[in-house]
DNA sequence: ATCTGCTGTCGAAACGTTTCGAATACGAAC
DNA sequence: GTTCGTATTCGAAACGTTTCGACAGCAGAT
């Protein structure tokens, strides 16, 4: 492959004259640029990156670490940082950790090893032993999104996951349900606990106690949604609705219910939280309370590019998000 | 950061003893390699991937190019890719190209400039030309994806797409469908054509004549096939059943049947082509033809990793995988 | 005793850039 | 004609590795 030694030679320059045009790093007359040009058009130069990097000391990569890209939620942000990204000229190498700290760890070492440049991440843990380790871990400019970790040195771009929960809350106790049941997440995670604790409020501002014994843990996928919806429903005294604290969860759910042939809206009603772009053509089509990913993903890239190519500093600060209600077919009033 | 020059200090050795520690790439002694291990732990080192890089000339890169990873299709591909990679201490980076050939040129740019190690791709077109512009383009090992290009020096891994649309057009014609409308890809390229293909032979298998009008041109997106298909199903001579070439056409259908309240499969059956993850819980169901996608994209990165790893050279060998029909609850036999 | 072969370790070059101080050219000013 | 300043251009060092030939030490063969 062609150098920039090769271009210089061709154009009969010095290599630092080369770089000078590539990088527009200092003045060069016109008649040496449209040598140069030629010349790297003749011999087919493409840069070396790494060289480039190594010399330099920084990488034009950004890491994404999410739970699972094949989650169309997290598909739907790694396909607008790519291209927020790509057009800042940062190339973004995207991680599944499947929830898993271990394969977190993993994957952050070899973001490491490549030296990127700064990285967006939902991490797999929400406690300050896990932020602490997560420090270690990091190392360049990040920014979190849509999960906290108490007291870190980065800033974090959530969504308002109390009202969250809330709003789906408030949605079913307003129609007239009493006792509604909630397929949660994986217990510890702030998205998850932060969901639940808005179910939790909008149960007390309506003075309607809760049942203990109607909040399921799952994790967050669709499988155990549905295997735990399955033993929730077919309890004699199931709940007259049931909310899923997740997207996939709410797939799962629907599988549940078409298991047991149950009629929602009319014998349980049902919302989701985090909508699903398929939502409207399934049966029933959900309820859910949407929250606006993409832009959270373009403000969380935005704030990191200005940290990376700016040096700003992050300051730690929240940048919280409002979710809203979206009805459809899987919720009715009952009397 | 520590480099390691900081661990030869550290251990009281020389550089290229620690080199040969990290790579075992040359006998060392056990009391040296525990010395190198513990500087190597005291100081923190990790390496630097790019140096490496740029001196061994190899980057533990590996690209994957698709058409859009918000597309649950290539999300799992992409999540499959990721997978296998890691495993094998390779690093993916996943580009979409919004099957714009621009971009995707841009994309392979940046990806040589990377330096990446290979590559998996899905095209953006198949005609010749285009595809002695990728060979130009790509300079690496590559696979070539669920589509192919003429002639070109690549593996290529795919469906039997000929098969697909024959299985999905068979279907209706085999339960007494006689019109049968379907809504098509971009023109020109290999899996849209091979699946129309595919739709007309099995017409020809069972003598019944196409209706020229009853294609319509999409591109590969919901919202062209939700347009097409409302186009379509408004005539007052519509067709008894709709054909999708792909999966998120599958579902711009659904939306459009909705919108037109036709009952599905009283009034119109539907078959899709490409497997959807929800597909159970849709209303209706759609019987699809399911492609097997993740067989397949394992298949394409082992065989990228062969020829990476030990200079296995590209046959230009075709890898065929046969789809199979789903039958579900839209589609309906008509006497 | 010397030679041979093997093991383990070392030193220095090389990979392709960027960067920065130094060198050159050329008018303008004296 | 010398000096100075400005505008370009150059050369060499440096980034952190891997690689490879050289070398030291030592055991066994001569």
């Amino acid at each position: 492959m062609a150098t920039i030694k090769d271009v210089a030679r061709g154009a009969g320059v010095a290599i630092s004259t080369v770089s000078a045009v590539l990088n527009r790093s200092a003045p060069v007359s016109e008649q040496v640029i449209e040598k140069v040009n030629k010349a790297i058009a003749a011999v087919g130069y493409v840069p070396h990156g790494a060289a480039r990097s190594l010399r330099s000391g920084n990488s034009q990569l950004i890491g994404l670490v999410v739970p699972n890209i094949a989650n169309p939620h997290f598909a739907a942000v790694a396909r607008e940082i790519e291209n927020i990204c790509l057009i800042a000229g940062y190339m973004t190498v995207v991680y599944s950790t499947g929830q898993d700290s271990e394969r977190e760890s993993q994957v952050l070492k070899m973001l490491r090893v490549q030296r990127v440049a700064g990285l967006v991440i939902i991490p797999t843990r929400s406690d300050a032993e896990h932020g602490s380790r997560l420090v270690d871990q990091i190392q360049v400019p990040a920014v979190l999104l849509d999960m906290f970790v108490e007291g870190l040195p980065y800033n974090v771009i959530k969504t308002d996951n109390i009202e969250a929960g809330r709003l789906a809350t408030d949605h079913l106790l307003g129609i007239g349900h009493r006792r509604i049941g909630i397929i949660t997440g994986i217990a510890g995670l702030a998205t998850n606990d932060d969901r639940l604790g808005g179910y939790l409020q909008a149960h007390a501002e309506h003075g309607v106690p809760v049942e203990p014994g109607l909040q399921l843990a799952g994790n967050f996928d669709q499988t155990q949604a549905h295997d735990r919806a399955i033993e929730l429903l077919q309890r004699r005294d199931r709940p007259t609705a049931l909310i899923a604290i997740s997207n996939l969860m709410t797939l799962g759910i629907l599988f549940a219910v078409r298991e047991l042939k149950i009629k929602v809206p009319a014998d349980l009603s049902i919302v989701g939280i985090d909508d699903l772009e398929f939502a409207a053509v399934l049966d029933p089509a959900p309820t859910v309370v949407v929250t606006p990913i993409l832009s959270m993903a373009r403000r969380a890239v935005e704030m990191l590019l200005r940290q990376i190519t700016q040096k700003e500093v992050a300051t730690g600060a929240w940048d919280i998000h409002q979710p809203h209600l979206v009805v459809r077919e899987s919720t009715r009033a009952i009397g």
